[in-house]
DNA sequence: ATTTTTTCGTAACTACGGGTACGAAAATTG
DNA sequence: CAATTTTCGTACCCGTAGTTACGAAAAAAT
């Protein structure tokens, strides 16, 4: 009864790698443009064969669709938590800012953020995946609106900035700080540039 | 001596509209993504052959660069234009967010920013292109110093704000806005944001 | 052992897009 | 008019990338 015979069907056993693929297509991708790397290369580098990869994917916009959802859970989730937490709003802004202009070099994962590349990239990625972008899109947003209503009605943040405008503010700002580190901008160059952006919502 | 026969030489007249594809191209790729319209549809819309746009610009990235040029006219200028005046620095503000934000609709120009579409496709495009991308940005850079540092000495600008900072935070700024407004975001709300984020400088 | 099932991966197919060879066309020159 | 020069544009070349056909391989079931 052990882990290998769980799912130990009848034909020859799955040899792919569904999350060492997803993994080397998360980090192409991230590193070099989602339309910069071509499913073949995805293939050499995680040693997957073509038509291993499409049968697990289906196609190229699938494999984007999937590698997305590993990205939301690295890069997305961690700022939604910080939204969702209870710490004062403040902190929460440093928290962000932090999270941001951190380098992930250490980390070995590239500079940039996959999400907006992908959603710079308009018609040359597939339906699939441009559906799921707009859906992160639209969650972060409403992350964002809740955070800070919830900060309104305890009174920590000024109520003649509307809500949306805020938001918009919050993610675009975000979004920035992250092409600037994938330009090469110094972190701490960046940090100040957050800190001046975000001063107006203190 | 009518403007005709200045410049007629020898051989076959030239029938290509070098100023038409040119604008058909920009307007193609601004509108459009720079790496999403394919020469020949460039052709197809501008009514040259492709040997004929060959001849003319050499390359996908010669036409690109030319592009680009045309653009850094339309553009790029203006905001030079609003930085090197003497007008004061507040109104200075109001005038780039009121050029930056503006609907370009009614003059039938697209949305968005073509210069910032054509930094985000890093490797894509041509070596020629992106070094004029570059040499744009850089350009652009500069200008805003100038202007912060000029804007310091006569003691309208806080000297807490480092001039590289503030650079970069409007240039920044404007880019996003611009991006924003091809998402389809309201220029209303894209003002706002604009407000928001350049409370901080004044 | 043979059949059945499932996956494997080589070797193709196809579409598209950047670029060009080349002969025809249209002008000036002598 | 013939020679020369310059541009014109059809029809092609060729590399790249997404996708798949298909026979072999590896397991379970009979």
């Amino acid at each position: 009864m052990n882990p290998e015979e769980i799912t130990r069907s009848r034909g020859r056993p799955k040899t792919l790698d569904r999350e060492h693929v997803l993994k080397t297509a998360m980090l192409s991708y991230w590193q070099e443009g989602p339309t910069e790397v071509p499913i073949g290369e995805i293939c050499r580098r995680s040693g997957a064969s073509k038509p291993a990869l499409y049968r697990e994917f289906g196609s190229d916009d699938g494999l984007k669709n999937a590698v997305l959802d590993a990205y939301r859970d690295l890069m997305l989730a961690p700022i939604h938590e910080i939204l969702a937490g209870d710490i004062p709003f403040d902190q929460a802004l440093d928290a962000l800012i932090e999270f941001v202009s951190k380098d992930r070099s250490v980390e070995n994962l590239p500079e940039g953020c996959l999400f907006v590349a992908m959603r710079m990239q308009q018609s040359t990625i597939g339906d699939l995946t441009n559906a799921k972008v707009e859906e992160l899109h639209d969650e972060m947003i409403g992350k964002y609106c809740e955070w800070i209503e919830r900060a309104k009605s305890e009174g920590k943040f000024s109520s003649d900035i509307p809500t949306e405008v805020a938001a918009y503010h919050l993610c675009t700002q975000s979004n920035s700080a992250l092409w600037l580190a994938k330009t090469g901008l110094s972190h701490d160059l960046i940090k100040s540039i957050l800190q001046l952006a975000f001063a107006p919502l203190r």
